[in-house]
DNA sequence: ATATCACCTAAACCTAACTTTAGGTCAATA
DNA sequence: TATTGACCTAAAGTTAGGTTTAGGTGATAT
């Protein structure tokens, strides 16, 4: 049983952003004192579901109906699951996206190096794969 | 030597972005005939640029920054590379936060395969790693 | 000749996820 | 007793990255 600038500081967020959750319904049902908001573990399990699923690219209102079917009991595993898939997919797919990001930078990183070796980029307007060291090449499409 | 509708098909970006990228000043010097935007190879080549920055997840003005430099010509290549190493290991970083909410999201997976089957999340409660396939031990910290 | 189409601008609007402000309660400390 | 500190609310403000609107120009198709 914690108080809300116990969780501000276990997890580093501010007061005000666990009140704006509170707010947007992340915590249904949550216990009050004399209206003093009391953090048990089951929110603080919450939040850290909640952390997960915010960095998985899911907003607050998608995440308020998670919290709800939680809320609701056994009947709602399979859609919480379903959610648990699609989320999954969807970071593998970031994932890709981002090592694709990566390939382009590190082929600029490169670029750059031989740009200032040799004082300009004029040679390297023309370039094929085979003048580049091999982590190059993939960036190159 | 296109228009700004033709850019707009060839990255399906839509109009009204690309002329927001260039009130921001993403193009600096584009060419323009009576009014009209031009975008040469120049600003195509920009624009595959401005993607990557922006997938890499910066902002607006700090792409506007880099265009800048390019505009200035060879004595900005070890910022620009700079730039690029910066980006470079954000995006690494960011993969890496990815790989665990990953493991997370495997691990939830399994939960509820596990709740699912057994109707009930009661036997999940006090889980030790033996219990749990390999790729879900992982995501069990 | 008129209507449509692609282009233009400035300015208002939008959304998500917070943050800030202004004002209030209550308990403990100086 | 007065003030500090942790809590509370409702409502307004903020930011980034666009999108939409309203009004205008000029070339081509009917």
């Amino acid at each position: 049983m914690y108080t809300i600038g116990q969780v501000s500081e276990m997890f580093g967020l501010p007061v005000s952003t666990l009140r704006y959750y509170d707010k947007e319904g992340l915590f249904p049902n949550m216990r009050r004192e004399s209206g003093i908001r009391k953090f048990d573990d089951k929110e603080i399990e919450a939040l850290r579901v909640i952390e997960c699923l915010k960095k998985s690219g899911l907003e607050i209102k998608d995440i308020k109906l998670f919290m709800q079917w939680c809320a609701q009991g056994s009947d709602t595993y399979s859609q919480r699951k379903d959610l648990f898939i699609r989320q999954k997919e969807a970071v593998k797919a970031e994932i890709e996206r981002l090592n694709q990001v990566l390939d382009m930078l590190i082929f600029k990183c490169w670029y750059y190096d031989e740009a200032i070796k040799a004082g300009s980029e004029e040679h390297l307007a023309g370039m094929t794969p085979e003048n580049m060291p091999d982590e190059v090449k993939e960036a190159f499409k």
